[in-house]
RNA sequence: GCCGCCGUAGCUUAGUUGGCUGGAGCGGCCGGCUGUUAACCGGCAGGUCGCAGGUUCGAAUCCUGCCGGCGGCGCCA
């Protein structure tokens, strides 16, 4: 029987024949002897082949292929200190599936010619552990959603005008008409919740800012909810919640994979509801007191999340911002009408901003005076304009940035490294 | 939209106050090695110094233009 690498290196196998198949991961010539180190999707080990143990013809064209070629092998296990994964298969039979010659990732590769050739680095230990832990944090969203009670559903791509005015939209063609990508599932979120109450979705949100910085992609995975009912402060509960559960899981399920991006778990750990919550006037004044210069009515730069986010021990949510700064869709808080209900959610460690949420406008005649303080046409949200005149409730939603989420609890350095294929201003391919 | 940086072998790069034949590591090919750890050792091949023009006795090096790429800001999740 063929076993996964991750369950071989283990005592129980000691001395027994064991089959594995995978990669070549390293091929080291010394003499007679061959040493293999081969990585399946759980994990690598090292096997040696003696000349004079296994067939002629095998040892040589062994010696032809190169790194990653796809093998199955079997042999006996082994301990040995001197291999990499403290175990070792000495082999007996091999057979190359499909050989590999002149593999183009070696050594000193820079980030662009890894990103050129991506779909080679994905097989890369660094990449697998990130997509691991990104799958992880993907299934746990769904975990916590599914148990908290809000119904999964879609939205469209193809959308005919902005959520948010500000945000840039990709033009596609459409039958002889202009459509649009999404860049935010909210809206239609919004008017599932007069049926599912509570709904969230996973989906890309596309975005044709010029954005070129280490938190930006042009398509990334935006995790979003809306919920009837909530109140900003309940949806805030929520999201602190659901933050935890995440982090949990992956310190759970992806110790090795945190371990060997080095990723300082300590940290993770340290990650408690409730989160800190600051009122933005109460940011500014921190910000201030920490030497960042920044004025009353300025929204965050991004040296200025950086500047302030590193001075956090945990996530910090950011509430109460001036009405000029966010989109018109926010609830102007009552008791100041010059600040909304909302919360961005920063992350720790200079990452930043990986939510943005708050409480709706639920009435129409506040809606109405917003969209005009806004310059926006009311003709263009018709639908959205429907809600606020049939049975309108209060509710809150948020936006996760999944792929900025990723790139901060892995760790990592460019949120290109979150995503299997990242699409940014200037990269579609491969 | 704005600011800054870089194009030298398949890859990573040294060489840029102009000066002899543009060096090296990795990868490749050939050979050696029974305990390697991105193995090591010896040998070989591999260059339109991004492209075009200019200055000069002489240009990878200086100037102009073009092309390609990268980093950051703004905007945003």
């Amino acid at each position: 029987m063929v076993l996964a690498i991750e369950k071989i290196l283990n005592d129980e196998y000691l001395g027994r024949r064991v089959s594995i198949r995978g990669w070549i991961y390293r091929k080291r010539r010394v003499g007679k002897l061959i040493f293999l180190v081969v990585r399946d999707s759980t994990d690598i080990i090292q096997c040696v082949m003696e000349k004079n143990k296994i067939p002629a013809e095998d040892f040589k064209l062994l010696d032809k292929v190169g790194v990653e070629s796809s093998v199955t092998l079997e042999g006996t296990l082994r301990k040995d200190d001197r291999a990499p994964t403290g175990y070792e298969i000495e082999a007996e039979r091999i057979k190359i599936i499909g050989p590999s010659y002149n593999f183009p990732i070696t050594r000193d590769k820079s980030d662009d010619f890894l990103l050129d050739n991506r779909h080679l680095w994905v097989r890369s230990r660094e990449m697998n552990a990130i997509l691991k832990i990104r799958h992880t944090v993907f299934g746990a969203l769904h975990e916590y959603f599914r148990e908290k009670g809000y119904y999964e559903s879609q939205a469209p791509m193809f959308v005919t005008g902005a959520v948010e005015g500000g945000a840039t939209l990709f033009e596609v063609p459409y039958f002889g008409k202009k459509a649009y990508l999404t860049q935010s599932s909210q809206f239609y979120l919004e008017t599932l919740i007069f049926s599912l109450e509570k709904v969230y979705t996973v989906a890309p949100s596309f975005r044709a800012e010029k954005s070129r910085t280490r938190r930006h992609l042009t398509e990334y995975w935006h995790a979003e909810a809306e919920a009837a009912w909530y109140h900003n402060e309940d949806m805030m509960q929520d999201e602190e919640e659901m933050i935890v559960y995440i982090i949990q899981r992956v310190l759970e399920d992806r110790k090795k994979e945190l371990e060997f991006l080095k990723r300082d778990r300590e940290f993770l750990e340290s990650i408690e509801k409730p989160f800190k919550k600051m009122r933005y006037e109460e940011l500014i004044k921190f910000a201030q007191d920490h030497g960042v210069e920044i004025h009353y009515g300025d929204d965050l730069g991004a040296d200025e999340e950086t500047a302030i986010t590193k001075h956090f021990d945990g996530p910090v949510f950011i509430t109460h911002y001036p009405r000029k700064i966010k989109p018109f869709y926010h609830r102007p808080d009552p008791e100041n009408p010059k600040v909304v209900l909302c919360h961005d959610l920063l992350a720790p460690e200079g990452y930043g901003e990986i939510i943005g949420g708050g409480e709706r406008i639920y009435k129409l005649e506040v809606l109405l005076e917003r969209m005009e303080e806004n310059g926006l046409n009311p003709e263009n949200y018709y639908w959205y304009m429907d809600l606020r005149k049939y049975g309108s409730v209060p509710h809150s939603g948020f936006g996760l940035g999944m792929d900025r989420f990723v790139w901060w609890i892995a760790g990592l350095t460019h949120i290109k490294y979150a995503i299997p294929y990242p699409r940014t201003i200037r990269r579609t391919r491969p």
